[in-house]
DNA sequence: GCCGTTTTCGGCCCGACTGTTTTCAGTCG
C-alpha cells in the first residue's frame, strides 16, 4: 500500500521538530513545515499524481529535494533522512515541544544535560529541583514547567467551535463594556470559523490608560494569568480555555485585527508581499519607513500591499493571496443565501420534537422548506422508520403541508447505508419520497476499499439524493472513517447526485478542502443542520462558515435553490422525469491557481 | 530547503513578554 499524504505530511513534521531541536537553519525547518502544509491541502494522493507522471515542484514550497523525499517515502515507506535523524535522537523527545514553555532550544539542553527524553522523565527532573540548575534556566522555569505538565494532562485539547463561542461571547461583551474601549473583537481561527480553536484571541482598541487589561485579567471565569503586560495578556480560563488579549489604538485597530486572525501562514505571506513593495506590516499598521500608511482598517492593509479583502475564513495561505491580486475572490455563500434544510429529524426516530414544531421553527429560521429525514429501520437505537411507519408520518406530512403557510415539508428519510453498499428500505418505498439521504451508521472500521466501494454503490442506487456526513467523524471522539473521498467526489460528480456539509459543531462533514474538490468538480453541496431539536437550526452558521471556508458561493449550494428549482434537481438526480430541461453543471471554476505564495 | 519582473545566490515576517540575565535569549502568537 503506497504512502498516503497525511503519511508524507506525518514524516516531514517529524523532521521539522527534530531539526528544530538539532539547530538546523530555520528556513530550511520553515521549508519542511511549508511542505506540511502543501500536502495537507493537496486534493490529490500524490502517489496518483506520481502514477500519473505529475511533477511534484509544481507543487508549492516542493522543490526538487523535497519532491524526491515523497517519491523515496512513497516507494519505501521511509526517509532516509528521519532515520538517520532519529539515530542522533531519540523520537520520543520531539514529544517534549508540546509542552508550553519548551521550544526547541530548552528541549536539547534538556535532552544533552539531564538525559531527558520524555514528558514524564521532564516532570520527574522538574520535581527533584535538577531544571533549576541549568544554565538559561531557573527556579521560576522549573516552577513554570512543573505546572505546563500538571495542566497539561488534564488538558482537553482544542475546543470545538461551537463550544468556544458559548465563552467567547459574554467575554467580548464583558470587554466591549469597559470604559474606554471603543471595538472588542474575537479574531484568530474562531474568526476564521475553524471546526475547532485551540484559544481565543481577542483585539481591542480603547484610549490609553483604559482599565481593560486590568478588568480582563479579573474577569471572574480566569482561573490563571499567564502573562500580563501593558498591551497584552494571557490567562486560563477555568474551562481550560486559553484567552489572548491585545490592545491598540483606534487607528491601529484593522492592522491588529488583520494579524490576530492569522493564519500564521497568510500572515507570512501578505507582509512578504508588502516587503517586496518596500513595506513593513505589522500589528500597528503598514508603514513607509517610518509612515504609516494603511492600518484602521483591514481593507486598507489588503489595498497597501495591492490585494483586495479577503475573507477570514479563506486566510490560510491556500491560493487566495494569488487570487486576491486578480480581484477574483469568490463571493462567498452566507447564512441568508439558504432557503432550505435537506436533513432533520423528529421525535418519530431519535428528535425531541414534533412535525409541526420543526416547521415552525425553521420557519422562524427564514427557511421556506425543510426535509423530514427520520432514520430508517436499521438503526434500532434511534427506533427507525420502517415502511408502515414511514408512509403514516408521509401522511401528517401530506396533512400539514395543506394547512402550514410559508414552509414546506419535504418527504425524506436517512437511510442506513448497509455493510454491502445496498440501501435499508425497499426501492419501491424510497421511490414514494422527495428524496433520500443516504449515511454510514455501523461498520466504521472496514478497510478503505470495501468502505469506498460501499459508498460507491449506494450513491448508483436510482432513488439516492444525498450523502449525510461523508467522512464519519464525531469531533473529538471519532475519526473519520477512512475512504478515498476524492474519488467519491468525483462520483457523486459524474452521477449527479449531492453531498452534504453536515452542520451539527462535532460534525463539519463535508471538511473544507473536501468542499473545494467538490466546487472544481460541480457537485454542488447541501448544508444541513441535522437537527434533532427545533434549537439545532441554530447550527447552521457552523456550516456555513466551514462552506466558507472551502470557498463556496451561493451558486455552489444546494439549498440555497428555490423549492421549484430544487425539485427540478432532485427529479433528475433520482432518475425521475421532469419537463423543466437538464440542469447545466457549472464550468469547473480555477481556485488553485499556481503556486502559494511563501 | 525554496525561490526569482532586483536575484541561480542571498534572501527568507514581526513584535511582546518572561526569566535569567546585567543587555538578551527563548518562546509565543
Amino acid at each position: 500500500m503506497p504512502s498516503h499524504n497525511a503519511d508524507i505530511a506525518a514524516v516531514f513534521e517529524e523532521i521539522a521538530n527534530l531539526l528544530e531541536i538539532e539547530g538546523a537553519n530555520p528556513f530550511r525547518i520553515r521549508a519542511y513545515r511549508n511542505a506540511v502544509q502543501a500536502i495537507g491541502a493537496l486534493s490529490t494522493e500524490a502517489y496518483v499524481l506520481l502514477e500519473n507522471k505529475e511533477d511534484l515542484t509544481e507543487l508549492p514550497g516542493i522543490g526538487r529535494d523535497l519532491a524526491g523525499k515523497i517519491e523515496e517515502i512513497i516507494a519505501t515507506g521511509h526517509c532516509a533522512l528521519l532515520d538517520r535523524l532519529q539515530t542522533e535522537l531519540p523520537p520520543a523527545v520531539t514529544e517534549l515541544l508540546k509542552v508550553p514553555g519548551l521550544g526547541p532550544k530548552r528541549v536539547r539542553h534538556l535532552y544533552h544535560d539531564l538525559d531527558v527524553q520524555t514528558v514524564e522523565q521532564l516532570y520527574g527532573a522538574a520535581r527533584e529541583g535538577r531544571i533549576r540548575a541549568l544554565s538559561g534556566f531557573g527556579e521560576k522555569t522549573e516552577l513554570n514547567i512543573l505546572q505546563a505538565i500538571e495542566a497539561h494532562t488534564d488538558q482537553k485539547g482544542r475546543f470545538k467551535l461551537a463550544v468556544a463561542a458559548q465563552y467567547a461571547e459574554p467575554l467580548r461583551a464583558f470587554l466591549a463594556d469597559v470604559p474606554g474601549v471603543k471595538e472588542a473583537i474575537v479574531a484568530g481561527s474562531y474568526r476564521r470559523m475553524r471546526e475547532t480553536v485551540g484559544d481565543l484571541d481577542i483585539v481591542v482598541t480603547a484610549a490609553s490608560g483604559s482599565p481593560v487589561m486590568e478588568r480582563f485579567t479579573g474577569y471572574e471565569e480566569v482561573a490563571e494569568i499567564l502573562a500580563a503586560g501593558s498591551t497584552r495578556a494571557s490567562v486560563v480560563l477555568k474551562c481550560g480555555l486559553q484567552v489572548d488579549l491585545r490592545v491598540v489604538a483606534d487607528e491601529s485597530y484593522g492592522a491588529a485585527l488583520h494579524y490576530f486572525t492569522g493564519s500564521k501562514a497568510h500572515n507570512v505571506a501578505v507582509r512578504y508581499i508588502a516587503q517586496k513593495k518596500g513595506l513593513k506590516v505589522n500589528e500597528y499598521g503598514v508603514f513607509r519607513g517610518k509612515n504609516r500608511i494603511a492600518g484602521e482598517t483591514e481593507e486598507s492593509v489588503y489595498r497597501a500591499a495591492g490585494l483586495s479583502f479577503i475573507p477570514p475564513e479563506l486566510r490560510e495561505n491556500r491560493g487566495e493571496i494569488d487570487v486576491a491580486r486578480t480581484r477574483k475572490l469568490p463571493r462567498l455563500v452566507e447564512l441568508c443565501d439558504l432557503r432550505g434544510d435537506l436533513h432533520t429529524h423528529t421525535k418519530a426516530t431519535d428528535g425531541h420534537n414534533t412535525l409541526r414544531e420543526m416547521a415552525l421553527a425553521g420557519k422562524s429560521h427564514g427557511l421556506e422548506y425543510i426535509a423530514v429525514t427520520d432514520h430508517s429501520r436499521g438503526l434500532r437505537v434511534t427506533r427507525g422508520l420502517d415502511p408502515l411507519r414511514l408512509k403514516r408520518q408521509c401522511d401528517e406530512i401530506d396533512a400539514l403541508n395543506e394547512e402550514l403557510e410559508g414552509i414546506t415539508l419535504l418527504k425524506g428519510i436517512e437511510v442506513d447505508i448497509l455493510e454491502d453498499g445496498t440501501l435499508d428500505l425497499p426501492d419501491h418505498v424510497l421511490a414514494q419520497l422527495d428524496l433520500v439521504v443516504g449515511a454510514v451508521h455501523s461498520k466504521f472500521e472496514l478497510p478503505r476499499a470495501r468502505q469506498t466501494e460501499r459508498i460507491l454503490r449506494a450513491m448508483e442506487h436510482p432513488h439516492f439524493t444525498v450523502l449525510a456526513h461523508p467522512n464519519g467523524r464525531l469531533i473529538p471522539q471519532r475519526p473519520p472513517y477512512d475512504i478515498d473521498m476524492p474519488r467519491i467526489i468525483r462520483e457523486a460528480g459524474r452521477r449527479g447526485c449531492f453531498l452534504e456539509l453536515n452542520a451539527q459543531p462535532e460534525r463539519l462533514d463535508l471538511f473544507d478542502i473536501y468542499c473545494q474538490m467538490a466546487k472544481e468538480e460541480g457537485v454542488l453541496v447541501s448544508i444541513n443542520s441535522d437537527a434533532h431539536s427545533t434549537f439545532d437550526f441554530a447550527n447552521l452558521r457552523f456550516g456555513i462558515g466551514q462552506a466558507r471556508r472551502g470557498w463556496l458561493e451561493k451558486q455552489d449550494v444546494l439549498n440555497t435553490r428555490s423549492l421549484e428549482e430544487l425539485r427540478i434537481l432532485i427529479a433528475r438526480t433520482m432518475q425521475r422525469p421532469n419537463t423543466c430541461g437538464p440542469y447545466k453543471r457549472q464550468t469547473k471554476p480555477q481556485i488553485r491557481s499556481g503556486k502559494n505564495v511563501r
